[in-house]
DNA sequence: CTGTTAGCGCTTTCAA
DNA sequence: TTGAAAGCGCTAACAG
């Protein structure tokens, strides 16, 4: 059989249009159903076949049609993420331990990010919707994360909000609640009796959380908390009004680490001494906890394998049609303490005997 | 005309399968085309069928096959973003600037970091291709750049890989040397002599320009340059090495923040002052840089201003065919000296007089 | 092992 | 203003 009609297509390259799967199968003399087979990896293709449809694709600089290939196969390969409005090294890591998991599994990350409140969330959700074969909600907001779960119909969602999930919904979350008692804990072990807390974002459900934790550790002791709002400067601004109390704490559990930074600098600038007069803890070990002097004592989330989670877990919801095993419908991270220098032991020199 | 075959598919809101644009017509009653119409916002459309067609697409909540669309217009809606394997603030501070950009127009964000070499960069390009109406590239590899936007093929890329393009590709860059030479003068201005250079990772475009920068502004000395990594450690390590030196020099640029402040670190461990026997400049302003003590003077880039213009770029690009103006082919965006503690003058003090 | 062919869901002329 | 119908490029079921 010679070639039917060597249509004028051939040849022509460097064309406006790109080529299309039938281009391929003509210049390779096949059916397009082999080329599509060679494409997929599937079946038993004879190596001759195989090889001349490579050849044609590479000639032809053939690229499939994703959205053609989507319609047949009602399938994007593609998860959306849905981000708040993320400070660095959390989004990257997270970002990065996603993308990892993603890759492994042949699928494309598409990510919208920057959404303060519920409608917004809502409506990058909804934008979403179709280009996507499952999301990933991440919503510090606790109507958010639910109503997320509604707008997404049929597409599988797995919410990373920060709060244990009372609905049942898949989720994965880190122990905010178990994060706090540790940190306190830690504090008591080190000698510290008059403990406050330097709380995050009013209606944020990890800084509901944490302040929970905390209160419920303490012991011999009533609450003395602060509100922040996650910021360095709140963070600041709530040291200097804790240094202002009558009866001074001894230890500070911010929650988080940009306060704990903001605290620290208060306290140096007031001339209180860390960890001889005040320790402190903060929350999420960002690089700068690390670095700073006195190193602050903080707790670790492995924010890439939470990711990576994520993801992993939308692929298996995919799989098995949605149908979560409650059992496992909330995945919980627990966070790490990292002991540095601004909770180092009052020790035994007489300091703060209280 | 009466229904003409009330199909069994209506009122089964519930069923497994998604609605298609059919569904929608025959329950509003109305062509396809007019849906069609109705939620593409165009043409003119009576008020009543408009309503008709919203009203069905709500009950069944009908969400459009983006694939479909894709194949008949042959758009895609998105823009892709390879990215290497960037660090905390730098990273969120892009996307989000980008996310921004492409929301505006009605486009989506598809990302894929941590690309290390050349090879993965390619490969993360490759699988892209198909699924994007264009992308954007960042690469710190000279090579890798510029191989990109060969295997795009079609689709159009901006490069944004921090050195000058060379080749007159669309691209986006920070100007290096430009930063570097304000750095290297402000030290002098300030009354440094003996100015020594950590510079990047070997085979990095910036850290090469960034040298060079450095060296082209020395006056009355020659250059002093010890390898670094970009990181920390390396910051740390190669300050060590300056200590070291028969002649101190009595001012460092760090060819990024990270390494100046593992430079910082090095000197207070080592008993040196900063500012007093000295000074130390970065690049980037990380949010560590000003929480440092003594705080960092470094060159400040707005990220977020960066991916917004790649995206708007992009888009501009994608609409004109690929055509780009030659006269604005590489765009430049110039770093801004932040100056603060760890660059204040020697002073009249008496202090390193030289 | 390979080819034929019927859709997948949407946009878009072309007529009416 | 609206409708009918022809693809867009690919996959997969079915024949051979």
């Amino acid at each position: 059989m010679d070639i039917a009609a060597p249509s004028a297509a051939n040849g022509r390259v460097l064309a406006a249009k790109a080529a299309t799967i039938r281009d391929v199968a003509e210049r390779a003399q096949v059916s397009v159903a082999s080329v599509s087979r060679v494409l997929n990896g599937s079946d038993a293709i004879t190596e001759t076949t195989r090889q001349r449809v490579l050849d044609a694709v590479e000639h032809l600089r053939y690229v499939p049609h994703v959205g053609a290939r989507s319609l047949s196969t009602s399938r994007t390969d593609t998860i959306g993420v849905i981000l708040p409005d993320l400070f660095g090294e959390f989004f990257s890591e997270l970002i990065r331990g996603m993308d990892l998991a993603a890759r492994a599994h042949g699928k494309h990350l598409i990510v919208s990010s920057s959404h303060g409140d519920t409608e917004e969330t809502l409506a990058a959700l909804r934008s979403m919707r179709g280009r996507v074969d499952g999301m990933i909600v991440l919503s510090p907001h606790v109507r958010a994360a639910n109503l997320a779960a509604d707008v997404a119909g049929r597409t599988p969602v797995v919410l990373m909000n920060g709060g244990v999930d009372e609905t049942g919904r898949p989720s994965i979350s880190i122990d905010n609640h178990g994060g706090a008692v540790t940190a306190v804990e830690h504090l008591i072990a080190t000698g510290r009796r008059r403990i406050a807390h330097i709380r995050g974002a009013q209606g944020n459900l990890e800084a509901e959380v944490r302040a929970e934790g905390y209160a419920s550790a303490l012991v011999d002791q009533d609450p003395i908390i602060v509100q922040g709002d996650f910021s360095q400067a709140s963070g600041h601004r709530a040291a200097t009004a804790l240094l202002a109390l009558t009866e001074r704490p001894d230890a500070v559990f911010a929650a988080n680490d940009m306060m704990a930074v903001g605290a620290l600098l208060a306290f140096q600038e007031a001339g209180v001494r860390c960890p001889e007069d005040i320790a402190v803890v903060g929350f999420d070990d960002v690089p700068i906890a690390a670095l700073m002097r006195p190193a602050l004592t903080t707790l670790r989330v492995n924010i890439a394998e939470m990711g990576r989670r994520g993801v992993e877990r939308l692929i298996g919801l995919a799989r098995t049609g949605s149908g979560a095993d409650p059992d496992t419908a909330c995945e919980i991270v627990r966070p790490l303490l990292v002991a540095r220098q601004s909770t180092a032991a009052a020790s035994t020199a007489g300091l703060n005997p209280d």
